[in-house]
DNA sequence: TTACTAAACAGAATATCATTCTGTAAAAGA
DNA sequence: TCTTTTACAGAATGATATTCTGTTTAGTAA
């Protein structure tokens, strides 16, 4: 079950098993039916619990939706941060940010799919600052890390803020693609390909 | 007033004047305050119609939110096909798929915002056969295009299912950015860029 | 013009759903 | 053991989407 070390490590021991499972049906429910289709009552429904508990421990519909969003970020962010910590050159880092990327996605696809259609809600509720703040953060680190690792080598190109975009995007689109059924294939296959094109967009 | 072309084309002429109204003002709530939070009552509100005349028009909020997504997608596919026509060579193509794509972008940024935070909605809701059909027909059609240019000269890339992806990921992560304030430089600043980057990724 | 029909509205009534509130049980700490 | 906090249960409330019934307006044919 490596779907559980996702709510796990956030919400651990036996205190926190009604929250798990609350969680884990409530992401069933959603990548089901759809955010707006889903109701408190669905997801009481097939989790058993009561719409006390429910509120009790999320507060809202949106309490619920944002800590499934963060925990599955949290959770993608910090396999690429181990993922990074073994990169020597720029080209390694490259490489292991689109690999861990699509490693992630097709490991945990119930979650990625959340991602993609949960990330407006949560930009819009009442955790959008939280999510930018992070945001921001996490380009930053990025940004920094592939400063260091070119140190003065001037290998890559000029722009900072296009270096994400050209790295992940292709990866990411495809992934999207995977996820909603449109494309059969496993971005798996493409890991390699996805990784050296990356790399050859931003270098020169 | 470019916006007006994207609502006149789909509800023409004077006999349409309310529902292009609700759907203007519509379009403003959901992307002012996201989809879930904006009401009907605030939709009635802010544009002055009443309840009635919005559901004899759209049965109900999930019709207003796909005949926007479906005005949006429509137009921008229209300019997308506009644009080709010119194209004589494979490199053109690809130039012209990614300048029409940022352009359509930065010219309509209510409308692109919109696309973004809607189309898992849609993707839920109940036009989701038509959204699926759509999309396998535009993809379809590029991916003809794409091999007619080519034709036997086989200066692309094996992968078909890869071409999207690989052109337009890179400009469509950008600009999701830029439209979430993530970004301040506008896609425009490097259309050649990405128009550029997109050749080079499928070129062999 | 007049009569007829269908579409376009208006607004009250209803139904569904999110959220709150009040109370009870369990667990933690002293 | 007593006290306090946390965890839950379920009824009550309030907001919101949707329906329904009636009225007006525009189109059409005589």
């Amino acid at each position: 079950m490596p779907d559980d070390d996702i709510l796990e490590k956030p919400f651990p021991g036996r205190r926190s098993a009604l929250k798990r499972n609350i969680l884990e049906n409530a992401l069933a429910c959603f990548n089901e039916l759809g955010v707006e289709a889903t109701t408190i009552d669905t997801i009481k429904v097939r989790c058993g619990a009561s719409v006390g508990a429910i509120y009790h421990h999320f507060g809202n519909k949106e309490g619920i939706l944002s800590a499934l969003f963060f925990c599955a970020q949290d959770n993608q962010r910090a396999k690429l941060t181990s993922a990074l910590e073994t990169a020597k050159t720029l080209k390694e880092a490259v490489h292991l940010i689109v690999k861990s990327y699509v490693d992630w996605v097709t490991s945990y696809p119930e979650w990625a799919r959340f991602l993609f259609q949960a990330r407006s809600a949560v930009a819009k509720g009442p955790h959008q600052q939280q999510l930018r703040e992070r945001n921001i953060e996490n380009y930053r680190e990025l940004r920094e890390l592939l400063f260091r690792l070119d140190s003065g080598a001037n290998e890559i190109i000029q722009c900072q803020e296009l270096l994400p975009s050209l790295i992940i995007g292709p990866a990411e689109n495809f992934c999207r693609a995977w996820l909603s059924g449109r494309i059969q294939t496993s971005p798996l296959e493409y890991r390699e390909q996805f990784a050296e094109s990356a790399w050859r967009s931003i270098h020169r």
